[in-house]
DNA sequence: TATTAATTTCTGTTTTAACTGAAACAACTG
DNA sequence: CAGTTGTTTCAGTTAAAACAGAAATTAATA
């Protein structure tokens, strides 16, 4: 065990927050413990120690430990200290636009320019000359979507939360700005 | 078996699109067979019986059936019959753009809609009062980050690829126009 | 440097989802 | 309506991921 007092008693909202993150992770797969233990980390707001979150989850410690180290590797969480105690302590920003685009950047990363690499290999692969040059095409029509797609993910990316959320709060009305544009 | 001859052959590049779509499905909680399904239908480009994409991806007639099941409940796949064919013939839009919009329709009405439903009722829930008006203002952020977002997608959805392709490709550019809005 | 605290790694178990093959069902044909 | 073709459902199996608990490692303290 250790010298310091664990578990932290979640309320039913609380609770209902974090299980239902953990279950919204699952489906776009992310490992449900590493998105509850996220989801904590946001509800309370302050740095949490491993062995607290694992109490206050009912889960094991080194499922603890490894969805640390994943969250870590995603940049969602951050270790931090406090005075007086030789304990990681972890925490994430409160700032859900951070978050997003953190996420967003990542999975980008990891997942959508892979696969852009993977048709793009295809492309040039001398094995799809012999075919029909329809299916050739269609390769070629989802790698430009998905650069497009990529490019445009860059972008905004880059740009500050206040502006971005502007663009989103333009919604459709970016259409009739759209002729002005060139 | 069956009256007419089965088995497409692959070339090693359809093979490398299919397996590596099928990946990317299982990345993003989508059932590794049924990504590899429409990822076949869509390299085809054109109809197909069932048991001709069971052979030709090596699975389980079974389990081909139910990922056609899937496919048809995600408006991704359509049935089509051909002349003097009792069979059904599956195929999908070949229009990368009418695919992704399906796709980001259907999570979001899945997932995302019934999240914030689920951040809406926490805030409504006599329980946050008790607790710290922090952690209920983080809630609040959630919710209205998702808000933003479902709003835009629902109105991105509505616009025409053409249209969504221009503001795609206008990127950060956008930036610029914000000032001219109003 | 011995002791304790804190964390990670490892091995085995459990859980969940995917998948298969067979049986049931439905639709069509002669 | 008997036979055939095509599809779905279901029960059981397999495979993959998540998870737990113990052991090992690392780091801090005294």
């Amino acid at each position: 065990m250790n010298m310091y007092n664990s578990a932290m008693i979640l309320n039913p909202v609380a609770q209902r927050f974090i299980l239902h993150w953990g279950e919204m992770g699952s489906k776009w797969g992310v490992n449900r413990t590493v998105a509850q233990v996220h989801a904590l980390l946001y509800f309370v707001g302050k740095p949490m120690p491993a062995d607290e979150i694992t109490e206050t989850l009912g889960v094991a410690r080194s499922n603890v430990s490894n969805s640390l180290k994943e969250l870590q590797n995603w940049n969602l969480i951050q270790v931090v200290h406090i005075m007086g105690d030789r304990r990681d302590h972890f925490t994430t920003s409160s700032d859900v636009w951070v978050l997003f685009k953190t996420v967003v950047h990542e999975r980008k990363e990891r997942e959508f320019d892979p696969t852009i690499s993977v048709l793009r290999d295809c492309l040039e692969s001398p094995d799809l000359d012999k075919e029909d040059a329809e299916a050739q095409q269609r390769i070629k029509e989802a790698l430009g979507f998905m650069e497009v797609l990529s490019t445009w993910g860059d972008q905004m990316l880059k740009l500050e939360p206040s502006t971005l959320m502007k663009v989103l709060k333009l919604g459709s009305k970016i259409k009739d700005l759209l002729s002005l544009a060139k």
